[in-house]
DNA sequence: GAAAGTTGATATTTGTGAATGTCAACAATT
DNA sequence: AATTGTTGACATTCACAAATATCAACTTTC
């Protein structure tokens, strides 16, 4: 089933969001400083935390826990997202774009000056959403190719 | 340049290897063991390493020391390497490919019985041999959409 | 055939990444 | 305005992955 409309509406605040997810308050700024996850901010500069994000945290935490990733292993996961196929941004964007050149860190960590990312909120964008489960990543690969996963 | 004609001829056997690494000889048996890498081996079932194999291992060190990726985490990246794009297996293949649904593990450490890979000896082949660097990965992914990096 | 090296397996050590604790300044709630 | 919660920064703890050590059986080398 699809999620259900509110499901990315932050509700949260970190301290709810980390009893959620059995873990400490300062690990989950710590995710956040680490670029795994993009936090909503209140007008007070609080964190506020959407079903979306838990969903996404528990893939993290799957991944650190279970599979025994590190923190630095899944930002190069994520860094090898095709975000240059799914925003389709332009050989000249390419060029000058860091989150392109980089294999280190995701996209959404980067600026993007002169491109198309460059007006655009990266916590909105589906590069971010759309491929929080490290098992989604290689289906978007098997896409590029023309197969259907 | 190129590689020289010689660079993927095993001539150290598992002590050199691991002189020259700096490594002790059980971590190069362990990094095999944990599906990283494929050893050469003697008719007496010895270990020998190629200079390619020693140039594959320091990225791997590389990753590990430097960018404190995980050896999970690399076995992970590996897994996305769009291998069947490489081989250019079938849609038949695809679908009984253990290599194909894992994100867990290199195609390399399955067998793979059906395939087109099944006649193939994966140290030859050059989804192993090509990718052994982490930033040729993501290059390969770029290639995919028509991209020259 | 004796010496030096390797194998696989298990046991042990260690470095450090991940997580937590703490705190003064600030924000939200009543 | 008083209470409760959050922020960012730094210090501290802890778990465990990565690396090493060790060993008897086997291979290679000279």
């Amino acid at each position: 089933m699809k999620n259900n409309i509110n499901s990315n509406t932050p509700i949260y605040p970190i301290r709810t969001a980390a009893q959620l997810l059995g873990i400490s308050v300062p690990t989950l700024r710590m995710y956040e400083k680490e670029g795994l996850i993009i936090a909503h901010k209140t007008k007070g500069n609080q964190r506020i935390y959407s079903n979306d994000d838990l969903e996404r945290l528990r893939c993290i935490r799957k991944a650190i826990n279970e599979s025994k990733i590190s923190i630095n292993g899944i930002k190069t996961i994520y860094s090898l997202i095709p975000c240059w196929d799914v925003v389709k941004c332009s050989e000249e964007d390419r060029k000058v774009c860091n989150a392109f050149q980089s294999h280190e860190q995701p996209c959404w960590t980067f600026n993007h000056p002169n491109t198309v990312c460059e007006e655009r909120d990266c916590i909105e964008c589906e590069v971010y959403t759309n491929y929080s489960k490290c098992g989604s990543i290689k289906d978007l690969i098997k896409k590029m190719s023309g197969i259907t996963p």
